[in-house]
DNA sequence: CGCATTTGACCGGCGC
DNA sequence: GCGCCGGTCAAATGCG
């Protein structure tokens, strides 16, 4: 894991980041894994999180449960519970690039200008609006230079929905079968037009119910990229920093009905028990409106501190 | 009408 | 060099 680079874990990315999901892992996620989850939970910061001692001891636990046997984590409490929806963070593990060695970390929500930091893999292709430049087509990449990805965040959540809703609208533009998998993968990316994060939606073929979700890059934005407006408040905006398993925010009146399933816009008062080692009987996930004392209030992200 | 999703095609990287 | 595979594009389609 962290002895790839022999870098320092959570600080140092990988310059080329292949990655999996380690033992026990499913195997169509089918590259090598990184866990660069530091138990100061350093990592978080590169991604502007900013944990509590209560979480970053609940993220070091499972951090060290990856780490040594990567058992199945049990995130009880704050941060999983906000998954209601019968999910459940069960591993998590963050690498990244040298295109964005560290400077993430400086990433504040309230800093757009952040944003280029990333793109050299995106050059503000304006997708779907038709037109890559004829000399560099957006897919086109650098000869004799390998991709170089923006920094990137995975985990696994036990969900009966594979699209996670984490407070960022996201654009579906692909969709691939994956070898070895019988489930499709599903390719995201951010509706903002100024904003490359991306993210990759598959679930795991050694258990259904495990949605892998990976996110690339970083939000430049702070808000929720709601075209037709309304402002989501910080703490939705806080939870796309990241847009990690803590999402499920969803705000009544301000929430895009398009991204909220029936099933997920209707709260539910119960709170499925988090236990990734065993399915979930819920037929139907449902969400929860995550309190800002419950969830939001224990994890700050950087350029929420002090809103 | 505008936006999101679907889906087949295309392209590049990588392994053999 | 070839084939496989992952990732992206973009036209078509659907939906609110």
């Amino acid at each position: 894991m962290e002895d790839k680079e022999g870098g320092k874990p959570g600080t140092a990315f990988t310059s080329e980041s292949s990655w999996t999901f380690s033992g026990g892992g499913p195997d169509s996620v089918s590259s090598s894994v990184n866990y660069f989850f530091d138990k100061d939970s350093s990592i978080l910061s590169e991604f502007g999180w900013d944990l509590q001692p209560d979480h970053a001891d609940d993220f070091g636990r499972f951090a060290e449960l990856d780490r040594t046997d990567s058992a199945r984590l049990e995130l009880a409490g704050n941060l999983s519970a906000s998954q209601s929806c019968a999910a459940a963070v069960v591993r998590c593990s963050v690498s990244g690039t040298a295109s964005n060695p560290g400077g993430s970390a400086d990433v504040s929500t309230s800093n757009p200008s952040v944003s280029s930091s990333s793109s050299e893999d995106l050059p503000e292709k304006s997708t779907g609006s038709g037109g890559k430049p004829p000399e560099i087509p957006s897919k086109v990449r650098k000869k004799g230079q390998k991709q170089i990805r923006q920094p990137r965040f995975a985990f696994m959540t036990k969900s009966e929905v594979d699209h996670l809703e984490d407070g960022y609208r996201w654009r579906k533009y692909g969709q691939k079968a994956v070898k070895n998998s019988p489930f499709p993968r599903s390719y995201y990316r951010c509706t903002n037009s100024k904003c490359t994060v991306k993210k990759r939606v598959e679930r795991s073929s050694e258990d259904p119910a495990i949605v892998i979700t990976t996110y690339e890059g970083q939000h430049c934005h702070h808000g929720i990229a709601f075209p037709r407006g309304g402002l989501i408040c910080h703490e939705a905006a806080f939870a796309g920093q990241l847009t990690p398993p803590v999402s499920q925010i969803y705000h009544p009146g301000v929430q895009s009905h398009r991204q909220m399933p029936p099933s997920i816009t209707q709260s539910q008062p119960h709170q499925a028990p988090v236990d990734v080692g065993e399915p979930h009987p819920e037929p139907e996930p449902t969400s929860q409106l995550p309190t800002d004392e419950g969830l939001l209030g224990d994890i700050v992200p950087p350029g929420m501190r002090g809103r």
